[in-house]
Parts: C-alpha cells; sequence; structure tokens
DNA sequence: TCTTCTGACACCTTTGAAGAGT
DNA sequence: AACTCTTCAAAGGTGTCAGAAG
C-alpha cells in the first residue's frame, strides 16, 4: 500500500502558483509507447487531494504563506549560469555555492536554464531545514527522505519525450562528526573515490513533457539507505557524509524507442539542476535536536511525537525537567554554521541507474561522459541509457 | 570511553476491502 | 444492480531508546 502521489496535480491542496515563465499551452497526444507507464492523471487528480496532504501536509500548507508564494507571483531572477559548457555534456546549473552562500534564506525556489524552469516547490521547508543544518536517517531497510524533493516543471518542449532522474551526489570530500552543536570535518572520507552512487528514474520517465509540466514531480519514493548490498533500488549513501540531490532533465531523441541495444544518448541538452538548500548530511541517528523537532513538526507520519499536550509518550519522551520555555529556545533557529566545503571532483564515481532487483551500472569517466544501462520489464521504458555529465 | 549503528517499539496515517444504506 | 458512505484491519512511515559494535 502506497501514497500515490509521485505525479502531483496542480488541483487539489496546492495552490495554484504561476511560474515564471509558462510555456504555451500545446495540445498534447499521448503516444502509444506510453499505454502502460503513462501516468494516469485521472486516476492521480483524485488521490493527489488526499497524498499532498499526506507526505506534505505542512509544505502545501506553508507553500500557501505570502512568504512562499512570493517567488511565484513575483518571478525571482532568473538565473542562469552554466558549468561544463563543453559539446555534448549536459549543462548543470546550480543556483549557487552553498559554501560561498551567506546564508540558505537566499536560495533561489526557480532555477532556469534555456528557457526551462524548474520549481523546487517545497522551497520553504527545505530552507528551514537548510538553516538548521538538513539531516536524512539512513536505515538497513531504506528511508524515505523528509523532506523529498518535489518539482514543477516549464519551459519543456510539450511534445517531447523527457526523462527525469535525480542522483543524490557527495557535495563534500569529507566525512563528518557532530560536536555538541555543530557538524565538523573528521577526516576525509574513505569512500567517495571507489564509492557508488545511484540514480533514481522517476517511476513515469519518459514521458512527455507536457505531461511533466502539467503536474508536480515528487521523488518521495526515493528511500536512502546506508546498506550496500541492496538490491531494493534504494539509494546508497555513507553516514556522516553530505551529499546533495541533483534533477537531471534528458530529452529523449525523436523517434528514438530505447532499447536494450539502442542505448539513449544524453546529449548537449540534458540538463542537471541542483538547489543548494536540498544539501544534507546523511546519518544514522539524528544528531541535531532542532532537526528532529523540524521532522516531527513537519512529517504527518512522526505526528506521534509532537506536543499536543496528550500524547504519553511525548511525556516519557520529554520530561518535565526540561521547561517549555527551554525547549522553546533550543528550537529557534541557530547561527548559520561555519561550513567547510569544497567543490569536488566527482571523476571515477560510478553510478547505477536504479531499477529494483534489475542490476546496472553508469561509470563516469574523468571526462564527464557517462554511460549507462538498465533493463526493464516494461518495454515502453529506457532500457538503455548513455549520459554525458 | 566515545562514537556510531541496529533493532524493537509505540504511535501515526493511508489504503483498500467489506458491509450497510440509498 | 449500481453507487456512495462508513468502518476496520493491514501495511508502512515515523522518531525514540537501549544495547551492541567498533
Amino acid at each position: 500500500m502506497e501514497v500515490n502521489h509521485e505525479l502531483e496535480e496542480e488541483e487539489g491542496n496546492l495552490p495554484d502558483v504561476p511560474l515564471a515563465d509558462p510555456p504555451a499551452p500545446v495540445p498534447t497526444s499521448p503516444p502509444s509507447c506510453l499505454t502502460t507507464e503513462k501516468p494516469n492523471f485521472a486516476t492521480d487528480a483524485t488521490t493527489e487531494g488526499k497524498a499532498i496532504s499526506v507526505a506534505s501536509n505542512e509544505c502545501s500548507s506553508t507553500l500557501s504563506s505570502p512568504a512562499e508564494a512570493k517567488p511565484a507571483v513575483t518571478p525571482p531572477p532568473i538565473l542562469e549560469q552554466t558549468f561544463d559548457q563543453t559539446p555534448a555534456t549536459s549543462q548543470i546549473l546550480s543556483a549557487t555555492d552553498p559554501v560561498k552562500s551567506p546564508g540558505a534564506k537566499d536560495f533561489p525556489a526557480v532555477l532556469t536554464f534555456k528557457g526551462v524552469s524548474v520549481t523546487l516547490e517545497n522551497n520553504t521547508i527545505w530552507k528551514q531545514f537548510c538553516q538548521c543544518g538538513t539531516e536524512m536517517i539512513l536505515t538497513k531497510q531504506g528511508r524515505r527522505m523528509f523532506p523529498y524533493c518535489r518539482y514543477r516543471l516549464a519551459g519543456l518542449d510539450p511534445n517531447r519525450m523527457y526523462s527525469l532522474v535525480l542522483s543524490i551526489v557527495p557535495s563534500s570530500p569529507f566525512r563528518y562528526r557532530w560536536n555538541t552543536s555543530r557538524w565538523e570535518a573528521n577526516g576525509p572520507t574513505e569512500h567517495q573515490s571507489q564509492g557508488l552512487i545511484r540514480a533514481f528514474p522517476h517511476h513515469y520517465s519518459p514521458c512527455l513533457g507536457s505531461d511533466w509540466m502539467s503536474c508536480l514531480v515528487s521523488f518521495y519514493k526515493l528511500k536512502l539507505t546506508n546498506c550496500f548490498q541492496d538490491q531494493e533500488g534504494h539509494m546508497i549513501l555513507h553516514s556522516m557524509h553530505r551529499y546533495i540531490p541533483r534533477l537531471h532533465i534528458i530529452p529523449v531523441l525523436d523517434g528514438a524507442t530505447p532499447t536494450v541495444d539502442k542505448p539513449v544518448v544524453m546529449g548537449p541538452e540534458s540538463i542537471t539542476f541542483t538547489f543548494p538548500q536540498t544539501e544534507f548530511m546523511a546519518v544514522t541517528t539524528y544528531q541535531n535536536f532542532r532537526i528532529t523537532q523540524l521532522k516531527i513538526n513537519h512529517n504527518p507520519f512522526a505526528k506521534g511525537f509532537r506536543e499536543d499536550g496528550n500524547n504519553s509518550r511525548l511525556q516519557r519522551i520529554h520530561p518535565p525537567a526540561v521547561s517549555p520555555e527551554t525547549r522553546t529556545k533550543l528550537l529557534k533557529p541557530a547561527e548559520p554554521a561555519e561550513q567547510q566545503e569544497e567543490v569536488m571532483d566527482l571523476s571515477g564515481l560510478e553510478i547505477e541507474f536504479l531499477r529494483p532487483n534489475q542490476g546496472c551500472r553508469l561509470e563516469v569517466s574523468g571526462c564527464l561522459s557517462a554511460t549507462a544501462s538498465f533493463n526493464s520489464d516494461t518495454p515502453n521504458q529506457h532500457t538503455n541509457f548513455i549520459a554525458c555529465w
């Protein structure tokens, strides 16, 4: 039983947030190749009302706030920044380097590059977590992210097929330790040079641009694990290391139906979007009390830990020795911790595109080109993949 | 001794089946 | 017979905590 809200319709609980550069509506005709895997928007629409309120009801509520609506009503400055402009490589767009950023509050919710806009829909909650130093729990069986990555896309070619892939890459070459109230670098990582990074293709990939743009794209299904023998398709990370999710928008070549023998080429039109506010520390146990409180306050599944007043469990967890005033103080945002980060070289990393129970691997070479393949029992989905970073 | 990890636990929400009512 | 609504059990997500492991 799953909460069906990976493709979230605009209607429902979410306010209608105008986009910075909405594309002109173009009539769409679903391709025959999507008959089995195409999002069932009608079905999704009926479930989204519930689903959105489930997985991120706080997100949606905060979206209603003036603060959150602002970037949509008044589009933030369009940020066009390109890395690796070399031909045959994809474009990587990041709002700003988190190391050099003065504070999380300035991170834009919308990134635009070559006419393609990606909005981090739950930007408000991401910023709240970012200001405290987001932590994500890793478990052996896999733990969902919270907040999770939820995007709204605009500017895609409505009639073109795109694949959306989320990868989570190391954002720092260090291993960290929690020292009383802050994260401190604790030596270089031992893993990343030969580490295995997986990428998570969205369940409905590939899909028409019009379909991607007509709904919210959520990667709520993504689970994080520290189990390196994981066969469930979860994202394998190292605890006490810092990571950042990246969204890859990969146009599918016209007329090219991916097969095992005909891999899809990720050419220069592919774009990677990185929102610095989504950076997080992978942990097995929460270290920062403020993060714990934010999770409890915002994640509906943790409602049982909220300070409702009549929760016997909470009374055991938080005995009266800690006064409400003290706890309130603890919950106040701390000064932005001084961060020590560097741009790291991802050369030599291996990236595995996830297809549960189906092994496949993508190698990233030093020249930032990459190849990958995955099998699928669904003939309409990518079965092979070649990417250029 | 300290840090990190693991598994059990209680509590929560959602889903879907089953039944009743219209 | 078809549809809608309610109830309830099951599944799965959540943070906490004690103990294990290194």
